[in-house]
DNA sequence: CCCATATAGTTGAATCGTCAACACTTGCTA
DNA sequence: TAGCAAGTGTTGACGATTCAACTATATGGG
């Protein structure tokens, strides 16, 4: 399966083939910010980390939203809606509450959730604090599901991300992944 | 950090709320692997870390598409295909390689392929070696194309993830990612 | 050689996400 | 209190992805 030529492993890259390798020391091609300069590419080391990370992403991805849909019929999204709901109080929340905290559009999430209405697992209610909003509730059903499906997922989690790493790498990939792209949308 | 309100910035969870917090001390519930036991729910620290994972992923890959998109025309799985044929030799490769390296279905890969071949970036071949494969090359187009998105791409990958981490973060993160479900078609 | 099975790739329908346009409410300010 | 920008949410069209067939070639065993 492997043959000399290319490493089969390696996830997708971030640069061409042919783009000159950045030197390990930064700054050098590229030393005012904010300046239209030279491109700083990434070091062997630098790309070796970023393809990991999206190696990883990938095939993380790929396992939890598979297991999660032969198991309970729920994509990512839908499952991360309904855990949402299930933490607020009267398991209801804005809908742009969870649009932002999910890193969904809002669009998205009008037809995310207008799919779980359809399905029985939510409820649009009116919003009496704010007349443009819509609250989402989960319903004694879409709860059931959640706690049906949850278990599986868990498992999955685990098996995939928590159980194969030390707690302490587990620990510096929360801490690093906290670090990254902080609000996008603000 | 948990009040009586909510903190805003936290990602999504793994469990709905209600499920028994874990303890800290792993095994306590589930002892035999392999069995169909009790649940072993993750504890507050592991799930700190998760949801960091979710909420950083979604808003990097937030960010990233949306630079590549704007400043380029490029999806993220365009990107990394082109990526993928700059780097192979002849800057062509085999439909199922490209696929499973990236960790696209044959069907996506084909229809992504479609769309870039339409775009005039990709070409097909058939594959002398075997009769049934079929080799996506890039042409020159395509590498121009790639050649002038990179640095924007680089650009971002730097700003929202490289450097914002330390080197021994960022090697950490790559680490963790590089251990995380191996191989899931297998 | 022939059949069975596995691998490679494509196709089309259904589902999901994005994007731009729209309608409505709120809040500010003049 | 009229007017207007900003915030909320929906809609429909279009694009991208998934899923289940389906074709075709390769491989291995009678």
């Amino acid at each position: 399966m492997r043959e000399t030529s290319r490493s089969q492993e390696s996830g997708p890259a971030v640069m061409p083939a042919g783009a000159p390798a950045a030197e390990d020391v930064p700054g050098t091609t590229e030393d005012v910010p904010g300046t239209a300069g030279e491109v700083r590419w990434l070091t062997a080391e630098q790309q070796a980390s970023w393809r990991a990370y999206l190696l990883g992403v990938a095939r993380l991805t790929e396992a939890l939203s598979r297991e999660l849909d032969d198991d309970a019929g729920l994509s990512l999204s839908e499952y991360e809606i309904l855990v949402r709901l299930s933490e607020a109080p009267e398991r209801t929340a804005r809908m742009s509450e969870l649009a932002h905290s999910l890193v969904h559009s809002r669009s998205r999430l009008t037809h995310t959730v207008s799919r779980l209405e359809k399905r029985g697992l939510v409820e649009r209610r009116s919003c009496a604090a704010d007349g443009r909003g819509v609250n989402a509730a989960m319903t004694d059903e879409g709860y059931a599901l959640l706690v049906a499906a949850a278990p599986g997922h868990v498992r999955a989690v685990r098996e995939h991300l928590v159980d194969v790493l030390t707690p302490e790498q587990l620990a510096a990939l929360g801490e690093a992944m906290a670090l990254v792209a902080p609000d996008v949308t603000g």
